[in-house]
DNA sequence: TCGGGCTTTTGATCTGTATCAAAGTCAGCG
DNA sequence: CGCTGACTTTGATACAGATCAAAAGCCCGA
């Protein structure tokens, strides 16, 4: 999915590329990228950096999906990204990461050692004013998040959840329309993004389907009946506002 | 409170001055912040801004606690930022606000014209990486946060907002040592800030007194008697988190 | 093709927090 | 001072979603 990335012009993988922007990158500064970049794929599964572990790359997301989540002690786990194409992990100017990533599907990365790239946010202008807007995009979206979070009823959570999935995949082009969509996390997974247990995330995923939202062609597949139901059923107003 | 910010050199109340940064501003672009800046004041309950409102400024609180928030159609709030001093508010590059801002204490900002911030922003390169580092701190605390509403018990929640007004207290110098600490926020703000009602932050709220955690010397004033205990009762583990 | 180990579904029950209701407290102000 | 309105506490009850348990479905390798 999602090859067309490697098909666009020149730093098309570079972390700040997204939505179309690295065409500010002159000649000598995609040399200075390409130098310090290398990709990495990893299986559905792997760990890709543990809480604590050193930076020693920032990397975008080329292919597939990422978790990003934090454990308690206990063991209760909240998501609080999800990485798919153009996201961006890892922190400038941070030696380790305060959370756990995880290949949710089988993912490649576009790395880029931590510390040169640094030398580049400090000298090329428009790449920390890149990354800034980046940073804030990501900032909405954990907002909305809290909302959904701290306000949202179960089934709202759901159809919040499954209208992202609806829009992102969209976005990237990555199901051609008609396609049935997917869905990159078990129930397991999504519950854990959503604050629930994944019992209430089975039952309310087959509420949408009793309700004629949505069609399940087996359990990661689905495709949508009746958008405005879903839309209606997600809690937000009109306009949209998760993501983009 | 917090009438030192005021007395520090030059450029105290830049937005980016946070946490003793704004040395590397030179005279020149001091000039330039000092042209496009004016203080605005707000008492307890004013409207700063509302959703969909034009962002004409970008500031930084320089005295006083604001709510940052969502509200849906039907009436749930969401809290998802308590701005203290040193807090950004606004969003270079965007023309409105998505989210509501009201003046929980008496409020003193420091304003800059959006506009020709912005240009001081695409100019002056140590703006936006320092932007970018305030930007990302916000993302890390709201992150933190998530994991706060999608999985914390409700004590949990009392217990980690309370352990990071205390923090935060004490790194502003708000209070000196052994002075009660304020809770800036009715229970009903506390319980939209924690996704809770506001009759469960009551009920919590005294059980940590009847615990010996707490003590309160009036309904906004308060002393931590066993900080151990409550760091205990907040769910993080050993080394703090949320915030600094 | 069968079997074993996942993931998911479904059912029964429990519980933490919301909801509803009423009384109590406090600050400000006439 | 004592009234008024806003905030807070306390109590009784309801319920959404968690928890516990077991069956069903699905994938994949032998």
């Amino acid at each position: 999915m999602s090859v067309d990335l490697l098909s666009r012009p020149k730093c098309s993988e570079c972390p700040i590329r997204h939505r179309a922007v690295c065409s500010r990158c002159d000649a000598d500064e995609i040399e200075q990228l390409e130098q310090i970049k290398s990709y990495k794929t990893f299986a559905a599964g792997d760990p890709i950096l543990w809480r604590g572990d050193d930076l020693t790359y920032v990397a975008s997301v080329v292919r597939g999906v990422a978790t990003l989540s934090k454990t308690m002690e206990d063991g209760r786990i909240q998501m609080v990204g999800l990485l798919m194409p153009s996201d961006f992990i890892g922190r400038p100017n941070r030696k380790t990461i305060e959370f756990d990533v995880v290949a949710a599907t089988e993912v490649t990365l576009c790395c880029f050692q931590r510390v040169p790239f640094e030398r580049l946010l400090a000298t090329v202008p428009h790449v920390a004013q890149r990354l800034l807007e980046i940073a804030m995009d990501e900032l909405d979206a954990a907002r909305d998040w809290m909302l959904l979070l701290g306000r949202k009823t179960a089934r709202e959570k759901i159809a919040t959840f499954v209208e992202m999935m609806v829009r992102r995949q969209h976005v990237d082009g990555l199901g051609l329309d008609h396609e049935p969509l997917v869905l990159p996390l078990t129930r397991d997974e999504i519950s854990n993004y959503l604050g629930l247990t994944l019992e209430t995330v089975s039952r309310q995923l087959n509420a949408l389907k009793r309700d004629g939202v949505l069609r399940f062609v087996d359990r990661r597949r689905f495709e949508v009946i009746d958008m405005a139901a879903l839309h209606a059923a997600s809690g937000d107003d009109s306009d949209g506002g998760v993501l983009c």
